[in-house]
DNA sequence: CAATTTTTGAGGTGCGCACCTCAAAAATTA
DNA sequence: TAATTTTTGAGGTGCGCACCTCAAAAATTG
């Protein structure tokens, strides 16, 4: 015999279809010696539920909303985009993928259509966000009114999510800081580092990877204090600006977060373009272009292909009670030169 | 109404659910002209058949054979693991993947199997070998039996595959190029190139991309003649030492093949290791020991994990008539160094 | 103990499709 | 035109499961 199916399951139990019905679904009136049975008997006889028969028979899709918040970043449209693309290829397995915005500066914001989400109508839910304490109750409320969640890019350790699909900073970091002091000629040399906010978890861990590679492996790097450009291009082209002029021999910079365009055009005007290392992360349209004119050496970035795709796995996965082959939904830390664009 | 069925199918046709079934599984005894409506109308209502429900009713998995050769080198073993696991994922997903050998030096030895295939045990078939006449005429029967293929790894351009799933060497060659590039001192530099045999078109092909990516950028380094080891670690190893006796002053090379073992055995009985940066292809045993201890500065590979899932995704997508979107199923060239190994 | 509530079983329907049989209709041939 | 062959339709069954109804059995209560 193949796969198990719910008859196989219920005799071997010695309980009804009916009862087998209301266990695996777990639908009220039954006792727990009988859910007891019923699971030992799962167990026994390896039975795993078909999610497509299942799905057939629910006449229903598989629903996923991914949550993104609100913004013009660069990064942010990078993201929509590839839940759109995944969305497109979900649909022929039956999965139904959604994109929902929320505005990304107020943490009630979030909450609230997190609240609004019916169990019977949403299988699982991406989540893209900082986390705040309100968010992490609406997480929790979520999941236990039995939705699947996933935090993707961005952990929400303390949300209680199943998963958590992204890159670890403290390696990127590390790696960028590798690449970096092996590009660097031998002997001391000055490094600049910026990000829009070291308020975010993130940028600090990216920071601290940074900090570490190159003092465990190129000593005599100096690594200056991260100018913060908040976002506004004026403050940190200012910033920059003063950096330049203080540090004239400086020889790479790791650019962690945004502003990348302020970044390269400051390079290109003082003719810096080329004569300094620059890493900078996420592949956007102002990073590619860099790599592509030699502006930018290497881009540390993450596939959001991979992302969606390794996400709508595992809330499946979830939902249909199966392990989660963390292997497998590993997301590398991705090296981009010029050569390896596309 | 969301999905047409079958029903809506037949009634736009004006034709019999018969009909539409015969048509739809290819059956024998309707008219062109019946087969012309039904599929008129497909287009017209946008019929898409439901795959999972397809099976379902067949009372069938989704079988795929993956053929790769036999041998005991570390990057087929990594692509059987890889194997392995995917398919132990994918039988969640009701796909049947099983891993088949053959002996890679006999052109004829893959052409048999693949003659045995029935396309109504096996759905898709894929494929990891070089390209022959006999297996290139093998790979075209079966196609024509209506069994979809891919290639991995290497491509079969005359075989007429599906689709190949791969990595572009000449493209990897130039991204290790412009890394060698970048990591060497300013100033002029010998480089030394490797690899088991350049009869291989992927190491021409990576050799290539090396020197062009070289003399593009990095003018000043000097790319010496491809050292051939042919799967023999004593001509390998005798050709290296070789090398290293006549250019003293070789400040970096570039393993596009196997033999990783003896270079960094070569390189750390003469005291040159991290004194000349290294690049080396695949992911392997040996180039991951080799990353941890700083023996090897970079590595160039692809996810085969990844691979075989874009592979699977191909391959179902030719048996249900779905568009292959090409940028979804594109194989990034991985730069792998100590910190984003895992 | 009977009356009530809770738990369980039996049985049916349909999801979208494949595959089968048999007879009727249409096209082809003699 | 009749006899033959080819094409088409009608109808049924089952894949593995969800979901529904109603009655019977068991457990709990007064």
């Amino acid at each position: 015999m193949l796969r198990p199916t719910i008859t196989d399951l219920a005799s071997e139990a010695g309980v009804s279809l009916a009862t087998v019905d209301r266990v695996l679904n777990s639908r009220p009136g039954v006792r727990q010696v009988t859910v007891d049975k019923v699971n030992f008997a799962i167990e026994k006889i390896g039975f795993v539920r078909d999610p497509f028969a299942a799905n057939l028979a629910r006449k229903r899709d598989f629903k996923v909303i991914a949550f993104v918040p609100k913004g013009d970043g660069q990064f942010l449209t990078e993201i929509c985009a590839a839940v759109h693309k995944t969305a497109k290829a979900a649909a022929a397995d039956r999965v139904d993928l959604v994109l929902q915005h929320f505005e990304g500066d107020d943490p009630h914001a979030l909450a609230a259509p997190l609240d609004a989400i019916k169990s019977d109508t949403v299988d699982g839910v991406v989540i893209m966000a900082l986390e705040t304490p309100p968010l992490r109750d609406a997480v929790r409320r979520l999941r236990a009114r039995g939705v699947a969640t996933v935090a993707i890019i961005s952990d929400l350790p303390n949300s209680g999510v199943d998963y958590f699909i992204g890159i670890n900073n403290l390696a990127a970091g590390r790696t960028a800081g590798a690449l970096m002091g092996k590009m660097l000629p031998a002997g001391p040399a000055k490094v600049a580092v910026m990000t829009s906010s070291l308020q975010a978890r993130d940028s600090l861990d990216r920071r601290l990877g940074f900090d570490r590679a190159l003092s465990e492996g190129f000593s005599g790097v100096d690594v200056l204090a991260t100018v913060e450009g908040h976002d506004d291009p004026a403050i940190l082209g200012a910033a920059l600006r003063r950096v330049l002029a203080t540090h004239p021999d400086l020889q790479g910079v790791y650019s962690m977060g945004g502003g990348n365009r302020v970044l390269l055009g400051l390079l290109r005007d003082t003719g810096l373009t080329g004569r300094v290392r620059v890493i900078a992360h996420e592949l956007t349209q102002t990073t590619r272009s860099g790599l592509r004119q030699d502006q930018i050496d290497a881009v540390i970035t993450q596939d959001l292909g991979h992302i969606m795709r390794s996400a709508i796995r595992t809330l499946r996965a979830v939902r249909d009670q199966r392990p989660i082959l963390a292997e497998q939904e590993r997301i590398r830390i991705e090296i981009l030169v010029k050569d390896n664009l596309d």
